[in-house]
DNA sequence: CAAATAAGTCCTAAAAGCAAACAATATATC
DNA sequence: GATATATTGTTTGCTTTTAGGACTTATTTG
């Protein structure tokens, strides 16, 4: 039940019909292609009619295209399959971090083209933008049989403005109001569309074309790494608020007498569960400060961590399970909040999740309000996935696939 | 930008595009009453044809009505106005809480009619709900005036499913999964609507009538009292969750160690801010717990430690400093999740606003990310408004206006 | 080879937005 | 006081779009 806001509407013209229904139809081949023109207009509950028409339609601007002829269902005519039409166009995502900066290539349903490649993030944007823009041209010349890229999504661990014009606050890149969309966009010739990675990973499961995704319309995705990035899903759409930094749950505190946040603020649920935080606890000292640290310290990592706790490390495992139950305890509060059906989780820290799992679920039991809260599925997305890139490409592949801003 | 849902969509048959203009029609009068036939053309930015023959369909079903000749405007004929038509159809709402139960009547835009009136609530529904009917149409019958009534909005301190058949749990009650609404509804010949009493009140405040609220698709309700009851609003839907549980933010902690909470966990932010709370840190022990009370702390309540503090009582000022400064703590979580447009707040604290206000604030800027977030508007809502007893009317009134499901 | 069945196309009717003309009414101006 | 002008609200023809059904095409089965 949405109220209709009477200072922002948008009246019904005559195609709003037609754009409505046709935008389900794509939506429809997309979820169960290939699918006949047929089987279209059962799902619909339309006429075959009406069904040719919008395939028609999709057909002429090149959103689809007729594959081969499919087998016959009984006897009878054999059904023209359609296809979501992803030949010959491309996405190209960017992951910018810290240390590193990925490219990946896909297809408009997000299907990986060629590797995933890496270079070091150098955080003047006079260099890093030129740098980015001659490797994407690279990869793009190297994959000529892919054909035309349809825009680069970027993703950055910070707030973007609702317009996604300028980064307002990065702090693991020392970026404050910067404007990376525009020049990138000069200097490629494409369009760049740019989003916080939480909100973009959020994005992009809530596009991923999985047959075991059952109409999540309410999902949280929970990237726990240097920091905690969560975007959230309500009702089939990403969480903005005001002004686009809606989802900051790592920054919501489970202590406020708790160890001192990145964020100047005290006991947020990042302080606890970041890979730093991870570290600090084994290390038996705070390494979020930047001052220089042993041989050893430098270099180790969580998945270090990880490898020892289950070589049988009693201290590493020690400092895992610490986390697994201060990653539940934060879950709970994201559960009582929002009520998701499902929570996505990436990071390093899903690597030890056979081990981790159970302290994290009776953590987690131990805060959320209901039975139902308790049980949330929670889902694990691996590294190999490539979650932020996946939600870097959904920023462009996706909004041909959205719902018409109607009423 | 929303995902069409593959597995729960509707299409647009002939006539959503007249269903859709007819609510926009609808909610601009509400919005702009009185208005006439050319204006409302102008606003929706369609021919008068158009808005005429929208007007005379919502005539037709007495959804507004034409009120006297207004001036005109400079030469030519003078308009006709529109007004929604709230003559002769009333909505009662009633407000189920721990100690006493409240109602009210109202017309179909939320307007007072007559006096609340109360009684004490009898936990046993077999008592209850008999006795309400018994009252409620008794204040129908006083107001014979007002004409029929269209529903019965019921809120209570508890979840209830999504589709309010059933109050899963409503701890100050002591009720587990019990019916409310079909006995009641049975009782009374009145179709009746429950929903928490959180989401109700938001609901509320995004369905008021009033001029100074521009375009607040994103906020929040927080009610203090008892517990902490929160709303959510979002693109001018109540958040509601997979389980119609979304919301509760009263027992996100702001300290895991702290105090015990009436939900069974620790260091919820309820437990540092319920008017309970503020006592025991007045009396310097405990409430919570249902061991007999000095013959002081049976009757005192926070109005009390309130006029305590106004006059010049050190220890009840810092108590509510207190109370103030977890409040804001709380409300900054909030922020960083939801990063709502406005914030509104209720309950008995409210009547220390000028107070507190400079230490909520405080508090609240201390944890929030952003310096726009520190900045978010909050509202007081005061008690005499009745938010919970508008935000069981709203349940009814508001179906009504809003917009028609599409894609 | 004929019957049956499914896929896809085409035609007509009803509904709704769009556009312009028309009637009614009020004010301004000469 | 007569005429011009502006505004409201209604009406009429036109186009687009869905609904419903008939028709054509293609394929399998008996």
């Amino acid at each position: 039940m949405r109220k209709i806001d009477p200072h922002d509407f948008k009246v019904a013209r005559r195609g709003t019909s037609r754009e409505i229904n046709r935008q389900i139809a794509l939506n429809l081949i997309r979820a169960h292609q290939p699918i006949s023109r047929a089987d279209l207009a059962r799902l619909m509950n339309v006429r075959r009619g009406v069904a040719s028409l919008l395939v028609s339609e999709l057909l002429d601007e090149a959103l689809i295209f007729e594959g081969a002829l499919g087998e016959a269902v009984g006897r009878g005519r054999r059904p023209t399959f359609l296809y979501i039409d992803s030949r010959q166009r491309c996405v190209v995502g960017v992951d910018i971090r810290a240390s590193r900066t990925y490219i990946m290539v896909t297809d408009l349903l997000g299907h990986q083209l060629g590797a995933v490649s890496s270079f070091q993030t150098n955080r003047d944007l006079d260099v890093l933008i030129p740098e980015l823009a001659r490797r994407i041209r690279q990869v793009l010349a190297d994959h000529k049989e892919i054909g035309a890229c349809e825009g680069v999504g970027v993703v950055v661990p910070g707030m973007v403005d609702p317009t996604g014009g300028r980064v307002l606050h990065a702090p693991t890149l020392s970026w404050r109001d910067v404007n990376v969309r525009d020049p990138l966009a000069a200097a490629t010739g494409i369009p760049v569309h740019i989003e916080n990675s939480g909100k973009a990973c959020a994005l992009a499961q809530l596009w991923a074309t999985r047959s075991d995704v059952v109409a999540s319309g309410n999902s949280v995705f929970v990237s726990v790494s240097d920091g905690v990035g969560v975007g959230v899903v309500v009702n089939g759409e990403v969480l903005r608020g005001r002004h686009n930094t809606a989802g900051e749950f790592g920054h919501v505190p489970l202590s406020i007498d708790g160890p001192r946040c990145s964020c100047g603020a005290t006991g947020c649920w990042e302080s606890y569960v970041s890979n730093i935080a991870t570290l600090s606890r084994y290390f038996g000292r705070d390494l979020t400060e930047a001052k220089p640290r042993g041989a050893e310290t430098a270099t180790f990592t969580v998945e270090d961590l990880i490898a020892r706790a289950r070589a049988g490390d009693a201290k590493a495992l020690a400092a895992i399970n610490s986390t697994a139950r201060y990653l539940g305890l934060g879950l709970a509060s994201l559960i009582n909040a929002l009520d998701p059906a499902r929570i996505y989780i990436g990071g390093e820290i899903t690597t030890a999740w056979s081990l981790i799992e159970p302290i994290v679920r009776g953590a987690l039991k131990e805060r959320t309000l209901t039975d139902f809260g308790g049980t949330t599925e929670i889902h694990v997305v691996p590294a190999e996935e490539h979650p932020r890139l996946r939600g870097a490409v959904a920023l462009v592949a996706a909004p041909a696939f959205a719902a018409p801003m109607v009423a």
